[in-house]
DNA sequence: TTATTTAACTTGTATTTACAAGTAAAAATA
DNA sequence: TATTTTTACTTGTAAATACAAGTTAAATAA
């Protein structure tokens, strides 16, 4: 069933200076109109526009000075990953799409993976996936994940298409993820890696490598993540 | 000059929110009590009390549900290297030397510095410096440091050889680290950094920007890393 | 001319009011 | 009993209004 949602202005409002900044239509530094002209312009009331402008702060696209205006800040965008489970949630609501580069499929372990597994985990396989997730069109993350195939009936046939892999791991299988260990570096694009993230090759390119702790204590879930920096950084609070 | 500033009133109830979660007094999954009641509690109007919830969800403390309520959303934040205050602790006690590239001295901060500052922040000067570290005689961070002027006499002529710079901070001046953000690039070297990291031009770079929070509500520290990540890999804990 | 003051304009904080829309539990119905 | 409807309560959106506080440039005074 389609939803003809009514979109809010201030969405709306925030949605145009959005595309008008990275269209470049108002530059890094410009000054945006003042709330008044806004609201003049768009014909709503300074609460509205504020609420659109807050957003747009809180997305890093502006920067708000009391007395002066509000300034674009174009910069790279952040995404939070480095304490936060997944790549959903590292964007917040932000335009992220997913292609699934390879399907999950249950298949063996590599030889050498790259965090030491029980027993358990090695009996059971290994169910693996490949993705590409972008944001605002932009490959951002190629996500290669492998989880241990115990207890997670037909998740080879479940639909991963723009859905968050934790969402389906929380909603149907009731899984949450409780914390987890990471590896970074920095390291040069292969050519697969580079044509994914629509890098040159050579290019710098994030690398993750993650284990992730649930609430059932024999399951982990592994990732490694390659990131494209060029735009965006990756950010964290601790 | 202490500033005795009016807190406002949505600032206040945003901290009094926000020590509550920290202290568990409200856990992962309460629901907060309602805009309605905070009003009430407070002497707030919901606008008010909006403004504090909207703050508290940016920050990742709560999450909103309309019709439900506010949940509590106390999420791990992060801990171990990438979350460590310095590179000091980063490595344990492994065999860590430092040289001193650029001794302390003080500066005009940057034009387009890497983190927004305050006016006192910048009236005050920065102190600048410039430190390579190197763990089993391999350069592995190149660490640029900015410090605001702020009440830390004769700091430029401390001894920063092999010490931490923040326990000489904790021993002489009362400053301890409270958290901070950081942001992870992956770059290509440039000559300077290529030539003290010991790597290749062009050779892959990590990069971090943090920004640290002190005891000292004003006063927070700066630093721009360069990591080699060709043999080790930095790690963290969330 | 130079320094100071003023005025105009900007965003920040806060109240009051109203209705829309989502959620969950109680009440009514089959 | 089981299902559906209603109701009460929650947050979301939006307007109109007021004054505080920071910024900038024009007007004024030295």
């Amino acid at each position: 069933m389609i939803t003809p949602k009514i979109i809010p202005q201030y969405r709306r409002l925030f949605e145009i200076l959005r595309k008008h900044i990275l269209e470049g239509i108002y530059k890094e530094g410009d000054l945006l109109p003042s709330e008044y002209e806004l609201c003049q312009l768009y014909g709503m009331t300074r609460p509205t526009v504020r609420q659109s402008l807050s957003t747009l702060a809180n997305e890093g696209y502006i920067r708000k000075h009391q007395g002066k205006g509000s300034i674009v800040h174009n910069l790279p965008r952040e995404i939070g990953i480095l304490s936060v489970a997944g790549t959903t949630s590292a964007v917040g609501n932000r335009n992220l799409k997913t292609t699934i580069i390879v399907k999950p499929v249950l298949v063996q372990w590599p030889s050498d993976f790259m965090f030491p597994l029980t027993e358990l985990e090695k009996e059971s396989g290994c169910i693996y996936m490949e993705r590409v997730r972008f944001l605002d069109d932009i490959p951002i993350f190629y996500d290669i994940t492998y989880i241990a195939n115990i207890n997670l009936p037909r998740i080879t046939s479940r639909q991963f298409e723009n859905r968050s892999l934790f969402q389906i791991l929380r909603d149907h299988y009731n899984i949450e993820i409780k914390g987890g260990d990471q590896r970074i570096k920095a390291i040069t694009a292969t050519s697969k890696t580079g044509r994914l993230l629509h890098l040159r090759k050579e290019q710098p390119v994030l690398h993750l490598e993650r284990k992730l702790e649930t609430n059932n204590p024999g399951l982990f879930l592994y990732s490694s993540i390659f990131c494209n920096t060029e735009k965006y950084s990756i950010f964290g609070r601790f």
